[in-house]
DNA sequence: GACAGGTTGGAAAGCGCTTTCCACACGCTA
DNA sequence: TAGCGTGTGGAAAGCGCTTTCCAACCTGTC
C-alpha cells in the first residue's frame, strides 16, 4: 500500500545534478544556480511529484514550520475568534498551526508547551488566562524559558506577567469606563459576577469596575465568584438572586458568563433590562444575535490574535507589550434602573 | 542564546550505555532492557532534562504525531464544536492537532492537505462541507489518494463521496422530520434559505425538507440561496422579505444562517414567532442563549468530531460510514402560523 | 559437558534533508 | 602571463533518532 515516496536524491539523479544543487533549487537558498540546471531540477521535481519531507527539513534546519496555539476551550467564541486571527497570520507565512486545548488546567498548559518544544515549534501563542497559583506558574515559567532558550518565540494574549511578548487588553480601564457608563445610567447598587479568584484577567476587570464606581462615589458592588464560563455565569447568577441584594445592575466579567447569567435571570422570571440590567466584557461575535443585545466592552479579538502572531513571527525578539483598548458598547441589556432590582 | 539541546547520545554516554539501549528505554520498543540499565537511563534522562526531538523521531519512524483538522472557519461554532471533539481524542492519544482553515476555498483545502502530507501527518479529519465543483473535487481526490498511499488516514465529516471514513449526519431525514413537525404546527407556505447551490450538505437538507412537505401534501417552498454563513442568512432573508411571498415559516439550512435571518427579520420589524416562524439545523451551542430559542435539528457536533477522530486513529482502515441522526427540537421560534406571514 | 534456544547489549546503517567545504572555471587587473 | 576574486557545482558531513544485525551470555536439556 505505502508507495515509495519521491525523495530529493531521486530528483537530483533524474535531473543529472548533485543533491546539493537540487536542494538549492527547490528550497530557498542564498546560493545561485544556473538557469539551465534550475529548470531541469524544477521540471523533474514536478514530473516526479516531489514533496519535501517536512520532518527531514526540520531536523536538518533545526527548526520547524509549526506554530503552537494554546487555548482553554476552542468551542468558546472568545478563543475561537483569537484562533481565527492567529491561523490567518500563520498560514499567510506558510506556517502551520498546532492547536492545543488546556481545558483550563494549568498543568496541561505546561505539558502542551513541552510537546511543542519537542516538535521544535517555531513559536507559540498562549491565549489562556493565567492562573495565579505559585507552583504551576513556576513550572510554566521554566517551560517558557526552555522554549525560548531553544530559539522558539512565545507570545501571550492577555496575561502580562509571563515575561514574553504580550497583547494585553485594557481590562482595568475598560471595566472602569463601563462602570462609569452604567453609573451614568442611574444605577447605584451593583453586583459583579467575578470569575475565579485566582484569575488575573478576572481580578483586573473587577478592580477596574470597582475603581469606576468609586470614581462616581458609589458603594462597592456585591461580588459573587464563579467559573469563567457560561455555566459559571449561570450558577453565579443563581446565587446572586438568592442573596436578595437589591442590585439593579449586574456586571459579568466576561460575555459568556453574562450570557449564562441572562439565562438564569430569564429562568427566574426576571426581565432584562426591565427588572435588572446586565453587562459583559469582550464582545464576542455571538452577541450580534442575542436579544436583547448585551452591553459590553468591545475587544478586537481576531485582531488580538493576529497581533500576537505577528509579534512572534515578524518582529525581533523582546518582551514587548501591545495594548489594545476596550470600547464600551451599550446595548439593550442595560437601561435606567428599575424600582426593585434583584429581590 | 540558543542553548545546546540534550540529545539521546549524551544521555547514553552519561548513563554508560549504547545509543540503542537508551532509545529502547526512553521510547517504546518491543525489546527488553534489564532493570538496572533501564533505571540508569531513565535517571540520567531526567537529570539532564532530555526531550526527544520529534522531527528526528518522525524522520526515523517515517510517521509523525500530527493529526490534521480542516475546517472552513474556526470561529464558526459548528466547526469549533467539532474541533473540540477531534482535539480531545487526539490529545488523549498523545497526538497533536494541526488546524487548517480553508475559508471555504476548496483550493485551499487541497493546499492544506498537501502541507499535511509534507509533514507526514498520521491522519486528517476534513470537516468542511464539500463543493460539487468537478475540477477541484478531482484535485482533492488526488491529494487524498496520495495521502493514503503514504500511509496516512483520512476521515470526513458530513461529506459522503470522498471514498474515505465518514461521519454523516442524517441531513435528509433530519430536514424531512423537521418539515413534517413544522407542517403539523399548521404552516402551509414555507420558505427555505438554502445555502450555496453547489454544497452537498445544503442540497441534501433542502431535498429532505421538500420531501417532508410533499409527505404532507404541501406545496414546494420558496427557495432563496445564499452563503452558508450568518451574513449569508441575513442577506438571503432580506431578499426573501422583499419577495413578499406570504410564507409563514422559514427554514434556514443551518443555524448560523437562521440566526442571521432572525436578525434581518428583527431589523424589518417582524416578530419571531408572532409574525413568522423560523427554524435552523445543527443545534450549535450558541443557541442555548438565544431568545427566542431557535427550533432546529440537533446534531451531536462534538461527538461527531470525536467519532471522526476515532475512525482514523483507532480503527483499521476502510471506508466506513458512521451515521448520526438528527433530532428535531422545537423551541420558541416556531409556533402556529400567523394570519399574515412574510408580507 | 555440549548444544539449542532465548535474552540482552552494542555497532552501525539508515531516514531525507541542509550546508560547509572544496574544486574548478571564468573574467579581470597588473 | 601570472595572480586573484567571483560565480557555480559537487562531495560529504552532519541533524537526532530508530532498527537491523550480530555477538555475547544465560539458561536448560539430553
Amino acid at each position: 500500500m505505502t508507495s515509495r515516496q519521491v525523495t530529493l536524491v531521486e530528483v537530483a539523479k533524474q535531473a543529472g545534478v548533485s543533491l546539493a544543487t537540487a536542494s538549492r533549487v527547490l528550497n530557498g537558498s542564498t546560493r545561485q544556480v544556473s538557469d539551465e540546471l534550475r529548470e531541469r531540477v524544477v521540471g523533474t521535481a514536478r514530473r516526479l511529484g516531489y514533496l519535501p519531507n517536512a520532518s527531514a527539513q526540520a531536523l536538518a534546519r533545526n527548526s520547524s514550520a509549526l506554530v503552537g496555539l494554546l487555548v482553554h476551550d476552542i468551542a468558546d467564541p472568545y478563543f475561537s475568534s483569537i484562533a481565527a486571527g492567529v491561523t490567518r497570520v500563520a498560514e499567510e507565512a506558510g506556517l502551520v498551526v498546532v492547536l492545543g486545548t488546556t481545558g483550563r488546567d494549568p498543568g496541561r498548559e505546561v505539558d502542551l508547551l513541552h510537546t511543542l518544544r519537542a516538535h521544535r515549534a517555531r513559536a507559540v501563542v498562549i491565549a489562556g488566562s493565567r492562573t495565579t497559583d505559585r507552583a504551576t506558574a513556576a513550572r510554566l515559567a521554566d517551560e517558557i524559558a526552555a522554549f525560548t532558550a531553544q530559539g522558539g518565540r512565545v507570545a501571550a494574549v492577555s496575561q502580562a506577567k509571563l515575561g514574553v511578548d504580550t497583547v494585553v487588553p485594557g481590562n482595568r480601564t475598560g471595566a472602569r469606563a463601563l462602570a462609569v457608563a452604567l453609573a451614568d445610567l442611574g444605577h447605584q447598587r451593583f453586583a459583579v459576577l467575578a470569575g475565579p479568584q485566582d484569575l488575573v484577567v478576572a481580578k483586573d476587570r473587577l478592580a477596574g469596575f470597582r475603581a469606576g464606581l468609586a470614581e462616581r462615589d458609589l458603594p462597592d458592588p456585591v461580588v459573587v465568584h464563579g467559573d469563567f464560563t457560561r455555566d459559571g455565569g449561570y450558577t453565579a447568577a443563581q446565587r446572586l438572586i438568592a442573596a436578595d441584594t437589591g442590585a439593579t445592575c449586574v456586571f459579568a466579567v466576561n460575555d459568556v458568563m453574562a450570557m449564562g447569567a441572562m439565562a438564569a435571570l430569564r429562568d427566574h422570571g426576571l426581565r432584562v433590562p426591565e427588572d435588572v440590567s446586565i453587562a459583559g466584557f469582550d464582545d464576542i461575535p455571538t452577541l450580534r444575535d442575542l436579544a436583547p443585545g448585551l452591553s459590553t466592552v468591545r475587544l478586537p479579538l481576531e485582531d488580538m490574535g493576529e497581533r500576537a502572531a505577528r509579534l512572534v513571527l515578524e518582529d525581533a525578539p523582546g518582551a514587548r507589550t501591545v495594548r489594545v483598548t476596550g470600547e464600551v458598547v451599550l446595548r439593550a441589556s442595560t437601561s435606567s434602573p428599575s424600582a426593585t432590582g434583584l429581590r
